[in-house]
RNA sequence: GGGCGAAUAGCUCAGUGGUUAGAGCGCCUGCCUUACAAGCAGGAGGCCACAGGUUCAAGUCCUGUUUCGCCCACCA
């Protein structure tokens, strides 16, 4: 056997398992293969850069429980691709193409998308190569692009089947738009940040004399006011509903209405209605019958046709003057600070301006009706985001789906310039259907990137045409990603997997939390707490940072990680490399013997520990709980196995070379299987040195347990343990080194034979020589001090170091310490209530814990009363 | 304004109602012991946010309070 390297080098390593893995096609799914499916998609990265910390965190998780159920014997299919990423693409294409000083328009709509579509083949790959980097085992022969051919396909089919519906309309609404993206957004795209501005109090002149005053944070509306709005019932304004005012600075009359939609406790309780930047005020334009009247166009900029003061201003320049004007004429009463949300681009931070525009459309109320109905079929873990999915169902509002940009799937609806007749079909009209002209013009919109996703489930498994994978497959087992696009994605693929299919498109749905850094603060780059997922691969290897990554998660909360967690996880991998060349190292002749009972108590206690392990780690990869199986892995393997039994392999394999070796490899064979989910690379590599199967662990099967559990060899064991510890901290709490050799005595009534049979064992991991069993307890001494225990007692000899006093005085304490909790135990043994209401086994617990204090301070009484005489 | 989550060791976090609360990192002491110094051995460090309640028994369940964080909402 070739000799491992002494540190793990992932670097090495890994190239070589992505190549066997992707080039064997080990991860489709064969198709004659019978068994339980078990079907996922990859939430599709976008083609806009590189992956981050959040993809690693979710795509780890898919990848731990896609390969724990295919080695499971399930039909596993992880069907992965990328998203174009709309707004996003266009944006860093766009800002690429700033640098050399030209803009989207300077190249045209073709030439644009030539240049989008050459980045998205050179980010595509990148992303893919990431993606094989971390080990995810998707089937990239099924892999798809959300514009692709058959993705576009899909949304042409969902557009028109919703449109023929009359689930998706054109309509004028004031929508949220975007003045340096140049869009309109939905309301999920925008995000509300409290921000400290001003409140200006503006006197609006009366027609028959006097004035009102009313409160905005934004004077420079003031331009396309319309009317003032008041409380119906409040009883300042009533007389002057009805009435007149004059816009300052304007000079339009604005009609004085009544509004329920006004608060009378906010400012003046008078407000001034702009329907066309407003969502409110269009409201109470449409309820009041008054004109809109835009005077800020799609680049923020003011356009005012009644006043050109302010025409061709920035909205905010504009703001500041028109608040000057407004005090030299005396209409300003007053200023107050006030802090309020402004409502910014998720894309690009611009302040987000409300405008009234012609866009598409999708009605969701009965979309969202259906998923509601239907909430008992689709389990969320953790359970309590239903809530929020379902209250967002519950208040849903009608999709704005049109973008004002080119990347994208143009909307599949073309007008006829003569008879203004919109047609919208699968395939492109060539003339118009009722007035047979062929001047036709295809709407210049595309759609909301997320249209695209939320059909995701569903066209990567090949609908709309019902194919072989899609009745395979569809619907899929289960779904994980984050909480913060619940809204944007599951909600709105559960809504089109019921209408499409009628089915939901996943049957469970793991919200994970968002990677914050080890602080808890979110990733920026300003805060420089970035931690890139490729650079941590590059430094530490993907093994260590799926491990830190599962090691973290616990269900639903956020996973904060900083760098020494990933380098725990680094030390972790080392440490099983290390133990792997120690084995390859070791074993001789491995050969399973005839009868496990016929082995020595350590390899049937650690034989029994890894099978009560395969039962732990197999219920937590059933339940998804991640952090639960790092720690069971972790544990078992340095704590146990490593920290005693490699260790003491090294004795038993002398006399007994051919049965530890075997029993040596059997575990660790098993825990390569038990950690291949979280760890592939490096699993896959030991395995080859050590495997007994003809095959990759990738494809390998799930470990069965050994039935076997011997509960005197792991009582037995656990008192030897217990007797070297208690040798090694003796030796080390009277400050000798634990290197020193120094000699010792052991006495047990119970373990006797047991410790006199692991004498060299003991003797040689508690580095006390020579080592004496004795069959009675040791009088006191000058020079030995005592470590009493229930089962055992163990003495060292330290020279004339320490004197009986001091001795004395130990002892005396550990009584102290005893006594208190027999007190605390008996006591609970005489509460009546106890006795009468605790189950047995709680209470036989107790008595056996009283009975081994006892034991032990009897003893301890003993070798006082030893030494005071 | 409504909802949700969190509060446990110096830090980041686990903790199926069972009584002496754990881990990793950090810290202290001693060790390059022939798998591993990315390691080994030993150790220190906690009124489990606060106040009530339920229970034989509460870090764990209930109520309230405080402090942080997040989401949602048309008070301009």
């Amino acid at each position: 056997m070739r000799e491992l390297a002494k540190v793990y080098n992932p670097r090495e390593i890994a190239p070589k398992w992505i190549e066997r893995w992707f080039n064997s096609n080990i991860f489709v799914p064969k198709v004659d293969r019978e068994g339980s499916i078990f079907s996922i998609v990859l939430p599709p990265p976008n083609v806009t850069g590189n992956l981050h910390i959040g993809h690693a965190l979710g795509f780890t998780l898919d990848d731990i429980v896609v390969r724990y159920k295919r080695m499971k014997g399930f039909v596993t299919l992880w069907v992965p691709g990328t998203d174009h990423a709309g707004i996003a693409t266009q944006n860093v294409v766009e800002k690429e193409l700033a640098k050399e000083g030209l803009t989207r328009y300077d190249l045209g709509r073709e030439k644009f998308l030539e240049k989008v579509w050459e980045w998205k083949e050179r980010y595509r790959n990148n992303i893919v190569n990431q993606l094989k980097q971390m080990g995810f085992s998707c089937d990239w022969s099924r892999e798809r692009f959300t514009m692709d051919e058959h993705c576009s396909r899909a949304v042409r089919t969902a557009f028109v089947s919703l449109y023929k519906k009359g689930l998706i309309y054109k309509g004028e609404r004031i929508i949220n738009w975007c003045p340096r993206c140049k869009t309109a957004l939905s309301d999920i795209e925008v995000e509300y940040e409290e921000a400290k501005d001003k409140l200006y109090y503006i006197r609006y002149p009366l027609k028959d004399g006097g004035y009102i005053t009313i409160a905005t944070v934004r004077p420079e509306t003031m331009l396309g006011d319309t009317a003032v709005a008041v409380n119906p019932e409040d009883y300042r304004y009533k007389s002057l509903i009805g009435k007149v005012a004059i816009l300052p600075l304007v000079g339009r009359e604005l009609p004085i209405v009544a509004d329920d939609a006004v608060e009378s406790s906010f400012g003046t309780g008078a407000l001034k209605v702009t329907p066309a930047h407003d969502p409110v005020d269009f409201e109470i334009g449409i309820r009041h019958n008054l004109p809109s009247l835009k005077v800020i166009d799609l680049d923020g900029n003011i356009d005012c046709p009644d006043l050109d003061t302010y025409t061709g201003l920035d909205r905010f320049t504009a703001r500041e003057l028109i608040v000057k004007h407004l005090e030299e004429k005396g209409y300003l009463e007053k200023v107050e600070d006030y802090t309020h949300s402004v409502g910014r681009c998720e894309r690009c931070g611009t302040i987000v301006e409300p405008l009234l525009s012609s866009q598409w459309f999708v009605a969701m109320k009965s979309l969202a009706q259906k998923a509601l109905e239907r909430d008992s079929e689709i389990r969320f873990i953790p359970e309590r985001w239903r809530k929020v999915y379902h209250d967002w169902l519950l208040n849903i509002k009608d999709w704005c789906i049109s973008r004002q940009i080119w990347w994208g799937h143009r909307i599949p609806v073309w007008y006829c310039l003569d008879c203004n007749e919109t047609i919208v079909e699968m395939e492109d009209p060539k003339y118009c259907p009722k007035c047979n002209s062929l001047n036709l013009k295809q709407e210049e919109d595309v759609l909301d990137t997320w249209f695209s996703s939320s059909l995701w489930p569903m066209s990567t498994l090949g609908w709309p045409d019902i194919t072989d994978d899609f009745k395979r497959f569809y619907p899929t087992s289960l779904l994980i990603t984050g909480y913060d696009i619940i809204y944007f994605w599951v909600a709105r693929m559960i809504m089109m997997g019921l209408e499409f299919t009628d089915k939901m498109p996943f049957k469970e749905v793991y919200i994970t939390g968002l990677v914050r850094d080890e602080k808890g603060r979110k990733m920026s780059k300003s805060l420089g707490n970035v931690i890139d997922p490729m650079e941590i691969v590059q430094e530490l290897g993907a093994d260590s940072l799926r491990f830190a990554l599962a090691s973290l998660v616990t269900e639903g909360q956020d996973v904060n990680i900083g760098k020494e967690r990933l380098e725990g996880a680094r030390n972790f991998t080392n440490k099983i490399w290390n133990a792997g060349r120690y084995i390859l190292m070791s074993i001789r002749n491995p050969v399973k013997p005839e009868s496990l009972d016929s082995l020595d108590v350590f390899s049937k206690w650690i034989l029994s520990l890894m099978d009560e392990t395969i039962e732990r780690v197999t219920y937590c990869y059933d339940n998804y709980d991640f952090n639960e199986i790092a720690q069971v892995l972790y544990s078992f393997f340095w704590d146990y196995f490593c920290d005693w039994y490699i260790e003491i392999s090294k004795f038993l394999l002398k006399d007994n070379p051919s049965y530890i070796s075997w029993v040596l490899l059997y575990v660790f064979r098993t825990y390569l299987k038990l950690l291949h989910p979280v760890m592939p690379f490096i699993t896959e590599e030991l395995w080859e040195y050590i495997k007994d199967e003809d095959n990759i662990l990738s494809v390998s099967n799930w470990p069965a347990v050994l039935g076997f559990r011997d509960e005197d060899s792991i009582k037995m064991a656990n008192v030897i343990f217990d007797v070297i510890k208690s040798m090694r901290s003796l030796k080390q709490e009277m400050g000798i080194s634990f290197e020193k050799k120094i000699p010792g005595f052991v006495h047990s009534e119970t373990y006797r034979e047991l410790i006199l049979s692991q004498r060299d064992i003991i003797s040689s991991l508690a580095k006390i020589e020579p080592l004496e069993v004795l069959s009675e307890i040791l009088p006191p001494q000058k020079g030995i001090i005592s470590n009493v225990k229930s089962d055992f007692d163990v003495y060292i000899r330290i020279g004339d170091v320490v004197d009986i006093d001091k001795e004395v005085e130990r002892i005396k304490e550990k009584i102290e310490e005893i006594e208190e909790q027999i007190a605390r135990i008996e006591e609970r043994l005489r509460n009546r209530d106890f006795l009468l209401k605790a189950k047995e086994e709680a209470k036989e617990k107790e008595r056996i814990k009283r009975e081994n204090l006892i034991k032990e301070r009897e003893k301890l009484l003993q070798r006082l009363s030893l030494l005071s005489s």
